[in-house]
DNA sequence: CCTCAAATTAACGTATACCTAAACTTATAC
DNA sequence: GTATAAGTTTAGGTATACGTTAATTTGAGG
């Protein structure tokens, strides 16, 4: 869940004691070692070998690889432990499919809101980043001004649902784009594209604002797949 | 969550032994009892309780409980135990968001596949159903084809993980939807609809199809809210 | 009667124990 | 040497035990 949805990206909320039980911490360092490549696609521990790399029990070990399974990260098999779930093109084509459609209702949404150039702010600087980013050769800034400008663009939506399901997906497919960040022509039409999105938004067009959103995805979409198949990267 | 994603919907393939794992057993259970409204949005249980409801350990309960929350189905809170979610209009409103984003590019996908006739025969049977079930006057036959109709509208793009997500929210509308199906007008104008991104999918037109199902799904969401909001149903 | 602190209770988080069955190893038959 | 069967190991599913801490109750002071 997905992170399934609810609480799976949410920082549980916890009493007034600092105090983070051990299935979450689990959760979160698992989770930053899969996006981080520090357990990579393919590998496999068993329920033990986590509880020990963790310095635990199996009890919360376990809790934490049914969110991680849950929110298609890892797959769970008896007898063979945990296996980090490798992404092929197909599975890359899932997720892009479901990021355009749902961040493409987003833009529209927010056209429809009315809102001013001030609360689009966080939009707008994110574009700019992106554009100093690119003029610096910087990649990997540019690739954390581009999620930032996708992360506002359905924050601003205020859809709690909504949010976590692009951040899931958007964590299914890190690894790859990671692996591909510095195989891509350099992203100019994407500053064009997103500068195009907010430009929509401000004129309340809804229907622009999807159109563009949307192909500017799919394009994107399609560029990291072919590119897949090129290097024949069939599961990262 | 989804279901985060993932297994979370599909049946855990098991080995060849019929056995089905009591943590499975629970979750089947819950989900069922909590869709059908057996326990009602707002009712809590603890752990114990509900292990001992299901006659079993509190360990696979709480699995259990930890898919279902993922799923946002349910809340977990230290000391309280598991809650079942209220949904409320904001709630709805959210989802129907989600659902109409997915559906309507589902919608355009099949669109661009060119299918032929036989192939969309599932989506024309079960618009003939809705049909047939308003003739007769049986809201819940039409309620179960409307489902059906959705449902193997993503089921066709074969897209898993969209798939697992149109459920998903589906299930956490459910409640609500059962609860005001008697409360609409008649839904004539939902078959109308459906026979429309039928046609438009048929022609291959992706844009017209998309167009027609965003506006169906908007419209069903509007009435629903507004429903709500008559009746005063603040949590379903 | 109300307020706040101390004492008590109990729900949960975690660790551990246990048993079953799948995987692996060894042995036996051909 | 291969195939099958018996024996062995071990991972995981579940139950249970235990300590911590939040919630509740009790009680003292006003």
């Amino acid at each position: 869940m997905l992170r399934g949805q609810g609480l799976a990206t949410d920082h549980k909320t916890r009493g007034t004691t600092g105090r983070i039980p051990f299935a979450e911490q689990a959760y979160n360092a698992l989770k930053q070692q899969i996006l981080g490549n520090v357990l990579p696609a393919g590998s496999q521990f068993l329920e033990q070998e986590i509880a020990e790399r963790l310095n635990m029990s199996r009890t919360p070990t376990r809790e934490a690889m049914v969110r991680l399974a849950n929110e298609g990260l890892v797959e769970v098999r008896p007898r063979h432990g945990m296996r980090v779930l490798p992404i092929s093109p197909k599975d890359m084509a899932e997720i892009y499919d479901i990021i355009t459609a749902l961040e493409a209702s987003a833009a529209g949404t927010l056209a429809n809101l009315e809102l001013d150039k001030q609360t689009l702010k966080p939009l707008i600087d994110a574009v700019e980043e992106m554009d100093r980013a690119l003029e610096s050769d910087d990649l990997q800034a540019w690739a954390d001004a581009d999620h930032e400008f996708h992360s506002q663009l359905v924050g601003l939506t205020g859809n709690r649902r909504l949010i976590n399901l692009i951040a899931t997906f958007h964590d299914q497919g890190q690894r790859v784009r990671m692996t591909t960040l510095h195989m891509r022509p350099r992203p100019d039409k994407s500053n064009e594209d997103h500068r195009a999105v907010v430009d929509a938004i401000l004129a309340n067009d809804a229907a622009t604002a999807r159109d563009i959103h949307r192909r500017h995805r799919e394009t994107a979409g399609k560029v990291l797949i072919k590119l897949l198949h090129e290097h024949h990267l069939t599961h990262i």
